[in-house]
DNA sequence: ATGAGGCATAGAGTGCTGTCAATATAGACG
DNA sequence: CGTCTATATTGACAGCACTCTATGCCTCAT
């Protein structure tokens, strides 16, 4: 259709890029990263991220995950395709049921992005000299 | 205008909730996440607290900014206010220039939220024992 | 085969978001 | 006091995102 000469992961990109406050992204890095940060960032897919990563195995069951929320069935079947698409979360069949697991890998990736310190020097107190 | 009981800035509900992996979100945690992270997932502003957030003493001047991107002056005035309202920059007037102070503080919470492992174990191997 | 249950997809409606041009505000400087 | 410069606000428009109902597909049991 449109894509499909990378068989990257969009989640794989968090790994691409120091983290913010080390160097500023460029333009390209932005643009891979943002669709990683918009998945997680509705209440929502924040919440199915959470019950999944934090269930034990690291994954969970579609059924039960309908029963969690007071949506409907496909509106959660939404969420879950956008995480998945992000490469947030795995999807495995097993029998009638569905299972997602999370990609702990990319949420670790993701985190020390955004919040990992500058690089050795721990703080930012400095405020340094006359900026510019 | 609606919601002004609280004073807390939003970036600071980031360290009210334990990691994303620990335990389950609460519909109310996630709510009050979520902003932050909308916030972030945008590769212009992403591109912004990078380039702030990288700068010497964690501030910039708007003027250096404007010239950093493709955009219009009012695009730009507009992210910077989005990060600032949800607690990510601070905004200070020095004479005719205003300046935009990372909150490096509210970044580290948020990427503990999102990528810190389970609890101690820091490995994500486990895989466990059958789910359910 | 036939039916039932679990999950995904399609299509529509509504509201939000990024961008711009135009204008307002606020301080500095003649 | 008037003007110039730096930043913010307003209003408009296009595109995207969240939700729903309706429907399709797949798997298992009968």
């Amino acid at each position: 259709m449109s894509k499909s000469l990378l068989v990257l992961s969009p989640a794989d990109t968090a790994a691409c890029c120091p983290p913010l406050s080390r160097e500023p992204l460029s333009a390209e890095q932005a643009v891979q990263v943002a669709p990683l940060l918009k998945a997680l960032a509705e209440p929502v897919r924040l919440r199915l991220m959470s019950l999944i990563a934090s269930h034990p195995g690291g994954e969970a069951c579609v059924c039960d995950l309908n029963d969690a929320f007071d949506l409907s069935q496909p509106t959660i079947s939404h969420h879950l395709k956008v995480l998945h698409e992000a490469g947030l979360l795995d999807r495995e069949k097993r029998g009638v049921w569905v299972y997602y697991r999370a990609r702990t890998e990319a949420l670790a990736s993701l985190g020390a992005l955004i919040g990992d310190p500058p690089s050795g020097r721990a703080g930012r107190q400095s405020m340094a000299e006359t900026p510019s």
